[in-house]
DNA sequence: GCCAACGTTGGC
DNA sequence: GCCAACGTTGGC
């Protein structure tokens, strides 16, 4: 199994949104490292949700429940989405600040290539950020 | 194929 | 609103 970061702006669609949807394709990604990533993306994969620009923390978990397809929004037909589906809110969530700060995820590919949108995790950094969550 | 100009993302 | 980091575009 696989860990990901997935980036969101919430004004646009935020964790609550894909509570309250149940399931959503996770399309829009116009970015060659994000799209090798979705493409890297096995059902059963966990993510954490992160908030870009408003909140700038991760809020949750989701699990990836479709695998790489094309994107419904792309008319070109260059781009993939994937189809995820939330596990769990983080009861505290974990500020960029706090990731950044600390050097357990120094290593992190969304710390070192921040507008990645779509980035990796290895297993000892998604535990670590749900940790960090439970405070 | 190089590189300058420009556009976008996203943190601050 | 600013700016750094990237990605893309287009002239040569």
């Amino acid at each position: 199994m696989n860990y990901w970061l997935m980036k969101s702006e919430p004004d646009v669609f935020s964790y609550d949104d894909l509570v309250e949807k149940g399931r959503a394709e996770w399309d829009g990604v116009r970015n060659h490292s994000a799209k090798l990533n979705m493409m890297a993306m096995r059902k059963g994969d966990q993510a954490i949700f992160y908030h870009s620009n408003i909140g700038v923390e991760a809020v949750g978990i989701m699990e990836i429940v479709e695998e790489a397809a094309p994107d419904s929004t792309d008319e070109t037909g260059k781009w993939v989405a994937v189809h995820v589906a939330p596990v769990r809110k983080f009861v505290r969530t974990v500020s960029l600040k706090t990731m950044k700060s600390d050097p357990a995820l120094a290593d992190m590919q969304m710390i070192r290539q921040s507008r990645l949108s779509v980035s990796a995790l290895k297993r000892a950094e998604f535990d670590h950020i749900v940790a960090l969550s439970e405070g």
